[in-house]
DNA sequence: TATTGTTATACTCTATAACTATA
DNA sequence: TATAGTTATAGAGTATAACAATA
């Protein structure tokens, strides 16, 4: 055992090359449709179910209400989604997926699926299966609060 | 199966979550230690060896020759790392861990090693030796071009 | 002409903090 | 006062492209 470790024997410093080489390949598919890899999320994460409130989005994603802001403004400004006031509490408001958004997201599902299947090709379906249980393993653990997933 | 799958079925989305959590949390170690993560990669990149042209670290660590001047600078600004002039081809220039650099380098491993067991330790010891290997998997079989490991 | 390295510029991502409007 | 949301500011990280010096 050395004194000083190398950046290999850290599980994590493995993570991010990884982790970082998956997402900037996805991130250069979905320039094609013109979209950064955040704004999917936010874009999946609004498909499919009720206008959300930006402050429970910022939950939902693990992102400051600031960052969320940001990120809807770009989304707004391509008509991918859309806000609209609360009744209510008129200080409220709501982000929803745009017609535009509803017929992109399946383009871009698409495309994750494509990019996750190629990179994924190289383990056997067990060894898929065991990288999958054993990350749910982590996040579980470590509670949904620190890394947000749905 | 849904038309449009879920984010969490893209491993590659497990991947970025986890992989995030265990940055953010080590950035915050090393903060304490006036460095980033980038710097600590650079940094440790460097220890225990030559001097290294900025292009062959940029080769190395997967950067562009640009990214690393401007991570170099703030090394050097920091006075963690030195750069010297190649007597043979004066277009070439040399960096290497200061003294001050060298003095740090261990501090750093050790919240590397701490932050790392911290993480895993949701994990038996068995399955962190699976984690590791799935990953190795991964790494090799995408080649080592895209995911410089050394 | 080609290469090494730096610099200029730009954009994403994210955070903190100040601010506005409403409650 | 407290909350929802936006805006201002800043900094890390990264890329592309232009540039200067040298080969």
């Amino acid at each position: 055992m050395t004194a000083v470790s190398d950046l290999t024997a850290h599980t994590g410093y493995l993570l991010r090359i990884v982790s970082n080489a998956v997402s900037q390949e996805f991130a250069r598919k979905v320039a094609g449709e013109g979209v950064t890899v955040a704004e999917w999320v936010m874009l999946r994460s609004l498909y499919g179910g009720k206008a959300v409130a930006p402050s429970a989005l910022a939950r939902k994603m693990g992102m400051t209400r600031g960052a969320i802001s940001k990120l809807a403004d770009r989304l707004l400004g391509k008509g991918l989604i859309e806000r609209t006031g609360n009744p209510d509490d008129k200080r409220g408001q709501s982000l929803s997926v745009s017609a535009a958004g509803a017929k992109k997201v399946p383009v871009l599902a698409r495309l994750a699926d494509e990019n996750d299947a190629s990179f994924l090709a190289a383990l056997s379906n067990d060894e898929q299966e065991r990288l999958r249980a054993l990350l749910y393993a982590l996040i579980d653990k470590h509670g949904r609060s620190a890394m947000p997933l749905d």
